[in-house]
DNA sequence: GTCTATACATCGATAGAC
DNA sequence: GTCTATCGATGTATAGAC
């Protein structure tokens, strides 16, 4: 195998492991036997698990925060625009659960390579937030929606978005609830866009 | 200082450092010190370091769960409860950022003791979380709101009200935004409010 | 019950043969 | 570059004096 594919195969199988137990809970020897190879194999790719742990962060912020471009959808109209938004950004929530809770975790437990990654991710132009906050405005302008401030309403969007899905086996337990992924994805798009748009819109 | 009283001390200071760290990254050295004592006593009094996790979190899931009773509003008109709740609710989430965080991380992560802390009490009735369902029916069939599903309803309530502070750090990074405490505070009781009653009353 | 000293286990990291 | 063997550091836990 090329070294880049060894590279990789590490880095993926780290992030695996990472994700789900923390920088604290994490082993090298379980990253290692993940990726195939042994723990001094690790090292010498890698030299520390600090090193392996800034790295693969580095990369996935980065391609997560690129990933959010594509949850925009087109729409002028907003009502459509934002119940597009609401369903794309649910399905990409569903399939980064596991990194948007560890994130959250790692960055308040003080992992200073967090923040670092993400203001690098953010000043690079990997966010592309402003479309977002644009379509409000304009939406506000045009009378179509209620004056809020943008930056309170995307938040409030995206904090229905997430927090079902990273909070879900404490829901789970609080609300004894039990219904399929699929079944509370459907739900959540359901709920969020109906209570968003009729909580912005002009009446 | 009575038995019941060091091991008070030996709780609070293990909880400070657990809720921070993790049970992964929290050291038996640093509670040892965090309570005045030595590592021997620490043994002395609960054993081991998982014993001592366990005790702590059943102690503070419970008064935790307990202390959401504190935020039920009485009013009886449906806006002003909504109202008075978010309001409630979000001084309540304040004081216990750290251990929603913390909640959220350790139970993905494994730690069997607190999905079982969690059933204990909610079988033990310490939520009643049946009071706001009960509200959102009966402001339903008198007409003064839409028909929701009030479970979804509640955890869309939920989520605007407590996504936003434990994600705080990764939002500041995000939005690149900079309030204090108390303002970003008010903001969001006020966002949440004008969104959630608009999104819910009927027109 | 509380201390010092230390045993014991685990983990990250490296040396050195191949 | 990859392996086995092992070091050294750190962290949990305990023994035993007081």
């Amino acid at each position: 195998m090329a070294k880049k594919n060894i590279e990789e195969t590490i880095i993926n199988a780290a992030a695996k492991i990472f994700l789900e137990k923390g920088m604290d809970g994490a082993r090298m020897q379980e990253i290692a036997k993940a990726a195939g190879i042994n723990q001094a194999g690790l090292h010498y790719y890698f030299r520390s698990k600090e090193r392996l742990f800034n790295t693969v962060m580095k990369k996935r912020v980065r391609a997560f925060f690129r990933s959010f471009a594509e949850t925009l959808p087109q729409a002028d109209d907003f009502e459509t625009f934002l119940k597009s938004f609401i369903e794309n950004y649910l399905d990409h929530i569903n399939k980064h659960v596991l990194f948007m809770r560890f994130v959250i975790w790692e960055v308040q437990r003080g992992a200073p390579i967090m923040s670092e990654a993400m203001k690098e991710a953010v000043d690079g132009g990997d966010l592309p937030l402003n479309m977002f906050l644009e379509k409000i405005k304009i939406a506000q302008e045009a009378g179509i929606v209620r004056v809020v401030d943008p930056t309170q309403f995307m938040i409030t969007t995206v904090s229905a978005c997430i927090f079902p899905f990273i909070a879900r086996p404490v829901l789970e337990n609080v609300f004894q609830f039990s219904v399929t992924g699929n079944e509370f994805l459907r739900m959540r798009k359901e709920e969020i866009y109906r209570v968003l748009w009729n909580g912005i819109k002009k009446q």
